[in-house]
DNA sequence: AATGAATGAGGTTTCATTCAT
DNA sequence: GATGAATGAAACCTCATTCAT
């Protein structure tokens, strides 16, 4: 593929994401897209299959970003605290940059029926597998308590940091001033490190 | 309503719950929920306003459930930490009780484009706003720290039990034999409570 | 089905005819169908499954009307001149009955990918089988010559007939006053029996 | 045109047929053609007005190279008979030859809406009306029937052809081994000179 | 001449909903 | 209440053709 391929497939990724997040996969046309891509309507169908396809690449391209960085922390970093820090870091950082970006990630892309395909449920493993192995580095370090599955808690923590940006992102009431995400993603990090007990003096 | 009406109008919903769990709301058809029913497909229209209505029906009851068992909880019982382990105990069972429902309380109805309505918000709010309250009770009681959110936590606990119900429900790699529900249960409360860090002797 | 039903299902299908025979089947539109019935066009998936299944259906009811009438050409006659003499009759006159139908029959469904399922060849062969035993009876009866096949025989039967109407349906250059339909039907009877090479005295 | 350029004519047409026959003019997608003649799709553009222009180019070609050889018959042979029969041959030989092109001829040809335009009609009888010269000389030489119109004859000769390789070409039921082209060649000329009435003695 | 990315009109089909019976 | 035939808007996708390179 061409570089200049690659721009335009990216304009028509790019308005997805924008009209997805915007009214919701089953809202969206694939007329909205190409309005909004800029491009022929038969377009889409140069640089993906289908309409499925389209919300599946978003996932795809995105998902493996996510990995990249997990990858390139697992390389850069060695205290198993300090990644999955950075990790939930990133996560919180990505939301802010790209919103719309993060809607269509937690909202449209698990409730496809094609996501639950083998090939999609690799890549989406993949990430957990990764915190699965941090947390039992941590545990071999003696850091972790070893009475932990590192499969359910890599659940816990993604399931943290999935459940608050969807208040983020949709709930009416929740007022970002108010409560700055920065601080958000201090307190999960704190409650899944140190949990919400008091310790006995 | 009839008694008679209303055993209809839950076979109705019934039927929807199991068409819904297994196809996804939007590749069920109201004749699917008909024919899974039994019923003509018109009938569907005495009981419900449309097929949107069916599924916000679903939630609004289901989930008004968990709150009277929340409230009933919060009358009964005085340890924070035991409400929130029964709370977390009934969503566990209801899972296990009812598979089906709970896809579609956690997958189809917070993926509705309807369901980003300021009724439902006040109604699914409600619940993350006993979590805080309980939360918060904790620690005025000086069982829980006070350095974090109450309305954090509410999200770190719901998520951490989301994420896990719904890998069960879709993770085609997830070995219920080898990982039972209950130990998954046990470890989120930990992880919860006490976090992951090992301390310091 | 009830009787109303069959009623507008064909409705539906003589509207069809007309469309197909006019602008042929892949110019016809579903609406253009529709339009023609009087209904709306959501209603023609009620009764059809598809464009292609209101044009297979066509197929499928007409064949099977020549068949029934073959079939009491069996049991009314004796002769097998005469039965082929009356098949060929009740063709052309279907000709004059119906022109529509009859483009459609020899234009547009054999044209159709889906004609050549065996399902369907094997209806179509039917007819062929008839002919094929009624020209055998001939043969055995000692009035047909013997170093002829059956199945070669049908085939010369039914395409001079076909190709004739054929010219009568398309042949911009004919002219029906000129050369009447009745003429050709008896002068393709007379071919076939006797050929036309002159005999010798 | 240049002879190189005829040559990358010929490639396309060659690769239509191909096309055509194998899936019917209608399924056929132009890319398919281009793929299969090796060139881009674009270059179908240059060499023909349209798909259809190609398709009826394939019609216009083949049907001047039957002319062409009925036109040398007439000029070769004398006898009407022989003449007949020669074309007969002709026509099977031309199937046994190249299948596919006898597919399209038979079927996407005459089939096709656009086909029926005055000059197209002005070549295809071209054909039959030299069948019909050549009956005619034979009926006033005295080998043939006079109460035949020369018009209907042609249309017998040529359905029985059509039909009887429509049925090597599309029925599934058939055996080519069980009952060889050559034969029916010579049973279809035997039927149209001599009838399948047994004679009286 | 040759290419193939780009176009967008056009058509089939689906399916939630209505309403006469 | 119950039915299911009828409706028709809506949406995806195809594919012949164009045209800039």
């Amino acid at each position: 593929m061409s570089e200049k391929n690659k721009t335009k497939r990216d304009i028509i990724l790019k308005a997805a994401i924008k009209v997805f997040a915007e009214k919701g996969y089953h809202s969206s046309r694939t007329i909205d897209i190409s309005n909004e891509a800029g491009v022929a309507y038969g377009s889409l169908y140069h640089y993906f299959q289908s309409k499925d396809d389209i919300l599946l690449s978003i996932f795809r391209e995105r998902w493996q970003l996510l990995l990249n960085k997990v990858e390139k922390i697992q390389e850069t970093l060695t205290e198993p605290g300090e990644k999955i820090l950075t990790i939930i870091d990133y996560i919180f950082r990505s939301y802010q940059n790209n919103p719309a970006m993060m809607k269509v990630l937690i909202m449209d892309v698990p409730r496809h029926a094609q996501f639950y395909s083998p090939e999609n449920w690799v890549l989406y493993n993949a990430f957990f597998k990764e915190l699965e192995n941090i947390f039992r580095e941590g545990q071999e370090r003696g850091v972790y308590v070893k009475n932990v599955s590192p499969l359910i808690a890599s659940y816990a923590i993604y399931g943290a940091v999935d459940t608050t940006i969807r208040q983020y992102v949709y709930n009416p009431e929740f007022n970002d001033n108010e409560f700055p995400l920065e601080k958000a993603r201090e307190q999960i990090v704190q409650i899944l490190k140190e949990g919400f007990s008091e310790r006995a003096a």
